[in-house]
DNA sequence: TATGAATGAGTGTTCATTCAT
DNA sequence: AATGAATGAACACTCATTCAT
């Protein structure tokens, strides 16, 4: 890994846990194993190096994504396999949230010219729509359903729950993050997003099959 | 106003717009009109003032949400009228989810010990299950669907939403913030929950009534 | 002395000795037994102090010229004690011409809003002006002398060779530092404006007296 | 130009406009379109830099008064054309009274070891005393002053209204930079020469001409 | 209850300089 | 002759916190 390279990932990672005003520059070139100025000359400054961190983390993401294959499924599944994916994705990254947490505490204005952030997520907009569309096609889709609106509805019911986790525990006085938690939480995502975009009948079907099993 | 009142408020804005590592003891001294000295007398550091700003924040919200008369509706309206009172909280309150970002970001550490915390929290979690019971009663919603799951699940759908606004916007190349888009989330949330919650004969009913109109 | 004070008096030697850019302020701190920040809390930043430490500089000057009892004396005593006096304060405070120097360097860029400045310059502009109104009116003083020019020129008679006598040294090749090359050139400067100020008649008796002398 | 000279004439122009102190030498780099390395290959030191710099500027004003034709003048003919082109010289260079004055902040420490300094300077001692020499046989000058003291006063007369320009202005509240007030300096300082040097006898004719022209 | 002065440790940033090629 | 990467020490400036009153 180049310099450069090394002064990202620690810079990821201190963001994210600490956000832009907490991370420490002394702290970031420590953990690269690289020298201070080196940042000012690759990034020019703390804000500089904050905007390609989160370019990064996006684009790890949108890498990730990218790699799922759901052409094969059929449309819930894809549904469900994208779903799955977002989930585990942010709890295996949990990184990537309080990243785009800070991001947002910033109103996103290190990503605002971003040419980078701007190409990194175009391509992902279309997906949704294609399996949509499938859907409906078969008959196991509802029409009308807005496509970004369900993304931002996928993302929502993982994200908010894994963000706030810790508020979350205890105003419930129960412990959100235990595996049990997790899993359960998973499963009534699924059903959450499956009763709002399947037709009924498609949706009897589905139940039919998991009482079954 | 007392100087204690007139802190805690500054802090609340100046700690929501910045972060606890962003904000500055010197100007929510400025902003409250008070003496920096002040804030040590009466909250000991920075991070205890962080906690009460944090548990002012929280009782103002369940402050609000107590007000809430639900008695008189059915399930349907109760529900429907705790989604819309959280979104417009949200909305009116952008401080709150600011707070709670904040919160999040340092793992709840601030709120651990704090009995105001748990006590202003605490009534709320029966609310849900009544309603949901109710609902289970009159037919009118499924069984087996757990309280806690669905207000995590109400509080997501729009939260996540309001927080991610700028990173979403520049994700979806859309204005997130706008009017019209906020009526349209506001609606679409609606969907969402009661095609989760409601049994599908209801939702069939609801569904004539609104094409009706 | 008030820790501001110490600082200001701190300042100016620094400044004197190594020029705005060269100045330290931790430097000026420990002179001046002050913490750094009481610095940043009177003046704001170096640029501030500086500027303070000019103005203090200038003030001191201007007082010590204001200390002159010039009425008492005829014309040519007059223009000698003030020819001398800025000799001498020059050489006494060599802080002051390389203060001045370095606010030159910058273009009086640090002095362009000072009140204080311009108010403590003010009144010493009216009196070569009756100085030379009193040498005309006996005829001892050639008349259409612009007081400013004049008054710039006994300045620049001294400024001059005391801030150059550094290179003034090694281009001559000669110690222009030492007492008697100072004492010769005080002799010289007073030569040099009489002649230029007397009329050939006043001229012509000072020498006669000067070489009965 | 080699990358030396550029560096040197870049570096001259750093070091008038920022001091020793304020120069970058980043910048001096950047502005001679040379690598930073390059410097330090040729010249050792950032000081090393500022006393070639300085050597060159001074051979550059010593070889434009060398150029110089003052044989078929009169005495006093080559006086005023060294003054006046002593005056035009800082006036079209000002970036040699300022690195002058940096110089001299140092105590010409820079220049101390420097041959080519000395070697560059000698042959300007003698030329005013052959000047002043012939004035005498002439008798047009009067005897017994100084030549250095002289040359002396030449250089004060315009260096220090120049270099001191800034905050003279203020001082006087009047633009010193002018075209008008730099041609009326210059009239004032020729003056102030001519009485200084010629005899009585030589000055009232002088005098009759001009008031005659 | 309130205040202004003071502080030590640190904060992002910059600098002259050197290394490796 | 020339370069890009790297460095350690320092720089102006800031911060949460405390002292003295």
């Amino acid at each position: 890994m180049t310099t450069r390279e090394r002064i990202v990932t620690a810079a990821r990672g201190e963001f994210a846990e600490l956000g832009l005003a907490g991370a420490r520059i002394d702290r970031i070139a420590l953990l690269a194993g690289a020298n201070k100025q080196m940042i000012y000359h690759y990034f020019g400054s703390k804000d500089g190096l904050f905007t390609q961190a989160l370019e990064a983390e996006y684009a790890r993401f949108r890498n990730a994504e990218a790699a799922l294959d759901l052409d094969p499924l059929d449309p819930v599944g894809a549904l469900d396999e994208l779903l799955a994916f977002t989930w585990t994705y942010y709890l295996d990254n949990p990184g990537f949230i309080r990243l785009v947490n800070s991001a947002n505490l910033h109103r996103a204005r290190h990503l605002q010219g971003s040419e980078t952030f701007r190409h990194v997520n175009r391509p992902f907009r279309s997906r949704m729509r294609a399996i949509l569309e499938k859907g409906i096609a078969l008959g196991m889709f509802r029409a009308g359903i807005d496509p970004v609106q369900l993304q931002i509805t996928i993302a929502a019911l993982g994200y908010y729950y894994l963000t706030n986790q810790f508020t979350g525990s205890l105003v419930f006085e129960r412990d959100l993050g235990s595996q049990r938690a997790l899993a359960d939480r998973l499963a009534f995502n699924r059903m959450t997003i499956l009763r709002l975009v399947c037709t009924p009948r498609a949706l009897a079907k589905l139940e039919q099959v998991r009482s079954a099993a």
